[in-house]
DNA sequence: AACAATGTACACAGATCGGTTTACATTGTG
DNA sequence: CACAATGTAAACCGATCTGTGTACATTGTT
């Protein structure tokens, strides 16, 4: 049901999938739904909770394999180019889904709020290890050129890899200013 | 009329405001708006279309006055991160519109991707007159940061400063890389 | 076999959606 | 004054929206 949510509302936009959609396609009655959920907002709300870490996932390197945070970081946006390219690309699904909302306060747009700031987290620990002179600047800036790649991605199609190359110029940037210990 | 379009469209989004609710709110009868427009897609692509040069004219510097590019383009950053701390920001109104469509080829999206080009096109002037080594990619990585923290900053309040800064870093290295002429 | 829980199908409510029709008021022009 | 053009209000169209109410089928448990 969930996956359903998931994929219709990424694809179309909250506004544009009513719930009776949402059941045919599900294969579930109405009614079972609203058993479930109290309202069409916590099904958004709950769509991300379970979607997040999947996408989430797909971003970040797997723990076991030994990378460099450099490596990390740029794998980023590299996974973002790959998934760009595909034809079922959306944007990101959370700045997608909060910026639809127009609410901060709304439980979905809390939700997307909340995994953004793990990529961030993510990216600031990276810099960290590398010994970034301001770690959680960088990861920030980070974040915007993932951002900003993806909505234009979006729009135009194109342009993630200019995003790279400017995460790794930045990169270079906040690591070789800063303590010894370089971040190769 | 088209005014009270841009106002609901952009603060509440184009699915969020019914085209009866327009015309309470611009003083007009239904009948009226059908007879200059011929649907409510053409609303929004006409309002974007009167709507748009008004929004890159906030953030392009005067022409009359004299500056130096890397003023230009910091100053985009500058216009930004004041127009962020307003509280009627709800991020890039041509990403969020285009964004919320879904569809690349609607009118209204179109129109969207040329303000959006052009810009990258002001960016890529700067850097040109600058004497980047890649003034076009160098332009496509300032929008990227512009994007991104225009969603971000909707999203989550705050970082178009970070945005100024990646931008100053990007710059920088892009310039002070290229031919002898410096861009300050 | 009896039972409560859960799910389903389906109609319904009241509102709104994009868009049209009708009948009437206003207006500038000849 | 007559006329055509334009705008108005309001009802209306069929469709869809979120959300319920109802009556029936299925299920696992005792």
């Amino acid at each position: 049901m969930l996956d359903a949510a998931a994929r219709l509302f990424i694809r179309e936009g909250v506004h544009a999938v009513g719930v009776d959609r949402l059941a045919q396609e599900a294969q579930v009655s109405k009614r079972s739904i609203y058993q479930h959920f109290e309202s069409k907002d916590a099904i958004v709300a709950d769509m991300l909770r379970v979607y997040g870490p999947r996408v989430v996932a797909g971003y970040f390197s797997d723990d076991k394999e030994e990378h460099s945070p450099r490596e990390r970081v740029l794998h980023v946006y590299d996974a973002l180019h790959r998934a760009a390219e595909a034809s079922d690309f959306y944007g990101c699904p959370f700045v997608n889904v909060a910026t639809e909302l127009r609410d901060r306060e709304h439980p979905a747009a809390q939700v997307a709020q909340h995994f953004k700031s793990e990529l961030t987290a993510y990216f600031e620990r990276q810099a960290e290890t590398a010994g970034a002179a301001s770690p959680h600047v960088l990861a920030v800036q980070l974040t915007l050129l993932f951002d900003g790649a993806s909505a234009s991605a979006a729009l135009c199609g194109g342009t993630p890899l200019a995003a790279r190359l400017a995460a790794e110029q930045l990169w270079n940037a906040a690591i070789t200013a800063g303590p010894g210990d370089d971040g190769s």
